[in-house]
DNA sequence: GTAAAACATTGATCCAGATCAATGGTTGGA
DNA sequence: TCCAACCATTGATCTGGATCAATGTTTTAC
């Protein structure tokens, strides 16, 4: 007999130890399982939920990579993340009840919905559940605010080499390869995110390819000099290590 | 007799409507009450917790102005936000037990220190409170990232207008003018936060003057043309209404 | 009250990255 | 398989804001 629901818990999912089961307890995990949906796979392209769209649950991240953005009233567009597998969606549509961004499939995509009352219920009976969520806000803050950092005060090589890293080490945390990969996302989202034009992204990681710290063929990076790229125009009495975010 | 405790409690305080005591009863008011350490003021200058420091507490502004940085390997430093008063500063340390930024005091301040461990017990007998405090951590995760798309987007008098708008606000929200206020920090301070240099932004405070759309004396502000501030150099057939974050 | 330090403003010059243009490569649908 | 659409790269030129310099104003400490 073929149990899909047994498949797929919380319990035997490989990414217990980064996503809102961790701490939890064998019993309690099987409580969490009792509110989690399992979304069919989304393709490429489409929206996971929309901005302005009413609030009623967050996303975990099964597989496959998700990408973010906010749009202001005059249609312009951020990028404000990308997801990988074990990360939450939605954490921004609490305060108003409504998504405050759109979250869009970069490939395929599996997804745990995770309806937010039953969610808030269940954090008020099992603590490390709740502080569990909470970590994961905390964590989201804490990136945003080291984005705003890259943002306003790093060159364009720079953005480029802690963007890099940050990729790395999640798909290394995967347990995938930390230094060669392959992109999901285009030269303009990467653009979009890191507030440079597409030109300058494609220059860019030329640059990098003829410095000799990176590879790149289409949509594949390697890594060849890990600490290269985190002392990109680093002064040369200078540590050469970058804040991380993610 | 005079009763500290009594003057100051969640129960009076003009700032509940925008605080954690939002939507809780009045015996639910005072359970949160008795977990509150009511701080003396800090001084202008003074540190409320410092980057690095084991997280111990969230903290509400109760009077005066706080502003928060984060400081990357390298000594740069990035202002992150500033909180007004009935606003929570802290909510980036819950992660990794440690503050993941810094808070410093603009003015005189004075705060509500709420030890988090004895929160997060409460948060589990009060839904209430535990909505409030996940919707603040929502609110904190969405405005910063509309703060990225001001700082990967938008040019330097939309920036200024953007966030002397956002300032109004707030003021407005507290009972404050929203058209005439002071600054309380500095230029090198805006243009930190708004990534930019200190010249470009007394520059362009000078240009919106020129314009007519707000008057500038020093560290007051008024604002003449609300509309005209928010319509910063937009098509003459664009609507023109930034989105505002905060 | 005074002097030093800090802050704000203005002018001149420079430059990192944006914009515009063109070309080559890849992907998806018929 | 072919073709249109989309994406990536490269070259040339432009520009918004940074940097450097100088001066004026305000705040702070003694």
């Amino acid at each position: 007999m073929n149990a899909p629901m047994s498949i797929q818990s919380c319990g035997n999912c490989g990414l217990v130890s980064m996503c809102l089961p961790l701490a939890l307890t064998q019993p309690e995990m099987t409580q969490l399982d009792g509110i989690i949906k399992k979304s069919a796979p989304y393709r490429r392209g489409e929206s996971i939920f929309r901005q302005g769209d009413a609030f009623t649950s967050i996303y975990a991240v099964r597989a496959g990579m998700v990408k973010t953005t906010v749009v202001n009233t005059l249609g312009e567009e951020q990028i404000t993340g990308f997801y990988f597998p074990g990360e939450l969606l939605g954490l921004n549509g609490l305060h108003e009840n409504v998504y405050s961004g759109t979250a869009i499939a970069l490939e395929t995509v599996s997804l745990c919905e995770i309806p937010f009352l039953k969610l808030d219920e269940l954090s008020a009976l099992l603590p490390e559940l709740r502080r569990q969520l909470m970590r994961q806000m905390s964590q989201e803050i804490s990136d945003e605010q080291n984005m705003m950092l890259v943002l306003a005060k790093t060159s364009a090589e720079e953005k480029l080499g802690n963007f890099l890293i940050r990729l790395s080490l999640r798909f290394k945390r995967l347990g995938f390869s930390a230094t060669q990969f392959r992109l999901t996302m285009s030269r303009v989202d990467i653009g979009n995110y890191l507030g440079l034009a597409v030109e300058t992204v494609s220059r860019t990681l030329t640059k990098l390819q003829q410095r000799g710290v990176i590879k790149v063929a289409g949509k594949e990076i390697t890594i060849l000099d890990m600490d290269g790229l985190s002392g990109l125009n680093r002064k040369a009495d200078e540590p050469a290590k970058l804040v991380v975010v993610g």
